[in-house]
DNA sequence: TCTAGCATGTAACTCGTTACATGATTAA
DNA sequence: TTAATCATGTAACGAGTTACATGCTAGA
């Protein structure tokens, strides 16, 4: 079932969530939605160039040329009206589950395979990143839980307090899992 | 950077996993990586096939054709020692952090531009959805977790309780999230 | 009779990743 | 001088989704 031209993509949907909290440059969006600060999405400039072209053809996005230091002149973009109603359908619309697709736990389920050094240093591994990731995700919460904006349901910053607040929870019970599994794995 | 042709992809991986625990048809291999039920991965029948031929052709699978009732041949496929040898280096090589794409997140990062009651809306969805999946995995850990199999490290059975109960505690904690939301939503 | 389930496969398309390409300024 | 940062874009490829295609058997 194709989408049809006026409900974006799921990248398109990013792009016009980062852009309605203030306008940036492609180069801006691709920054914030890399690696390991990426707000729960990732994308590349690759992906995102073409993406904020298609949707200011689309009339929901519109940009000026500010100075910059690329080879090509800066444009800085901005969710339009259209856009913002377009966001705030999608956001409202209906949730369907997304497929499932879990590296680490696929992994975890062939455990019973390789010797116990193994399984050790596999658990310890996942138990690493999400420690990492519940650090930092603790430490920008710890920045936000007590500003008044993060407190007004129509500001930003409240979402973002709840997304934050959904990753903390989520990467704490990750963690204890791993030490459940390695307690598991000694026992047996 | 393209994989080494002895590397087969996560795909590749997860059938190997499957398979692991016992000969299927890649009919039956298509119904277990289905939607509700799949082990912490989905795939189609079309993603399948040509992976099921794939991986035979590089010697990790083989199959005997058997009795069914379809137009074509019915193959039953095998993981080869060499298969398994594979999959186990998979499974204690290097676990590189994997991009996020959340869509549900996502939809709550946006959640400050829309009214209260779309809002608290969104929430109860994912609270349902998060719900529902949790009592599946209860119900399906509880069968397995005073099984001896399930206590063998060895036993494929022992990696299922790792990952369900893995799957319980993090939808546990995502319920709980979405309940936190739900005050914070009448709070504000 | 008609639908659901069995059982395989291909084709067209979208989405995401990696690599190629350009060129200025600034700090080591 | 050399690398990193700014700043945009395209091209080739791989992975995932949807649709097309075939044809038998068992049950409603």
């Amino acid at each position: 079932m194709p989408r049809s031209p006026s409900t974006p993509s799921d990248l398109g949907c990013a792009i016009l969530g980062l852009l309605a909290r203030g306008p940036l440059t492609g180069y801006d969006l691709a920054r914030r939605m890399q690696k390991p600060v990426g707000y729960f999405w990732t994308a590349t400039h690759s992906q995102i160039y073409p993406e904020l072209a298609r949707l200011e053809h689309a009339g929901l996005l519109e940009h000026e040329v500010i100075e910059g230091r690329g080879p090509r002149p800066t444009k800085r973009y901005a969710v339009t009206p259209a856009g913002l109603d377009t966001l705030r359908e999608w956001v409202a619309g209906e949730l369907e589950p997304q497929p499932v697709r879990d590296l680490e736990t696929l992994r975890l389920w062939s455990i019973w395979l390789v010797d116990p050094d193994a399984a050790r240093d596999l658990v310890r591994q996942a138990r690493t990143r999400h420690y990492d990731t519940l650090a930092a995700y603790e430490t920008e919460l710890a920045e936000l839980v007590d500003h008044p904006r993060a407190q007004d349901r129509t500001d930003p910053w409240f979402a973002s307090r709840l997304t934050l607040q959904g990753g903390v929870l989520t990467r704490r019970a990750a963690v204890q899992w791993c030490d459940w599994m390695l307690a598991e794995l000694d026992r047996a």
